[in-house]
DNA sequence: GATAGGGCTTCCCATCATTGGAAGGTCAAG
DNA sequence: CTTGACCTTCCAATGATGGGAAGCCCTATC
């Protein structure tokens, strides 16, 4: 039971892929490990601390940057609390973009569903709409419903 | 006012970046425009309709290859609002779990924020909890508060 | 000691949708 | 004829990750 491990050893220890963990020391997150005369990494307990580390970074969503930037203030002494809220509140200000772009997307497409009928006819508000988006599926009060273009 | 529109005028009219036609038509997504004798394409007011379906589709989040499932549906007269469901439910689905996700992400991180005092100590439970996630920012009542480590 | 296997190395490629740029041909107006 | 805006093709990059090939290393077993 030694104190240092392949790269295999500290994949399975810190959840990082042995694949990832070569990619965040080729692109500069974490430093380059040791070697072995014959060219394996060496990985000390503190390295896989650092990489448990940013796998909970990324498992938080946190750019390959803001993780850096994350490293950078966890191994400085003279950080303060508002540093690392700047960078996580950063992040939460996207992750809630993310979150509003992507309901906005849901409730457009529940809304085209409740107008589809789900059976063996060719109409469809769903490629209506995508066909035309001036006819909305579910008008709330837009007059012309001419149907021209195709039905569907 | 002519009927035929070139690539600059099509990505005007459709939404779609004069790049993106160009990628699509290379990846089959839409057929090979006509060209001019010099080589210029050309594009149809229906090639323009089949772009902005391109680009409403793209607005709902599905992917290129859902969009030419939803391609094929539209110009197949014998399919039934059932196929487009299936296609479209498949990418709710999906939006969903999205969402799921990064909620999941907002809420742990709007968890940690919780315990940020946000001044400037250096003391802060984002980092401990990156550090350390057996030891999280707001223990419901874990016990162990030895802050072993650093303390942030 | 030889061999088999599994782990390690590097390098390249693919994803997915999109953008950027370079080098060069075309078109319309001045 | 020149200028500038448009078009063409090709190549590269994004971000995080996975896949695979070719080859070396290490250990256990025969």
């Amino acid at each position: 039971m030694k104190h240092i491990h392949t790269i295999g050893e500290a994949a399975a220890a810190s959840g990082v892929s042995a694949k990832m963990i070569r990619h965040y020391e080729k692109i500069g997150l974490i430093a380059a490990a040791e070697r072995t005369d014959s060219g394996y990494r060496l990985y000390t307990p503190g390295d896989i601390h650092t990489l448990r580390f940013i796998r909970r970074a990324r498992n938080l969503g946190f750019s390959v940057d803001d993780i850096s930037e994350l490293l950078d203030l966890w191994k400085n002494d003279t950080r303060t609390s508002k540093d690392v809220r700047r960078v996580a509140d950063g992040h939460l200000g996207a992750l809630r973009a993310k979150a509003a772009e992507i309901h906005s997307m849901i409730d457009a497409l529940e809304q085209l569903f409740d107008g589809c009928t789900n059976d063996e006819r060719p109409d469809c508000p769903i490629l209506n709409d995508l066909a035309d988006a001036a006819k909305p599926a579910r008008p709330k009060q837009v007059g012309h419903k001419f149907g021209f273009e195709r039905v569907c």
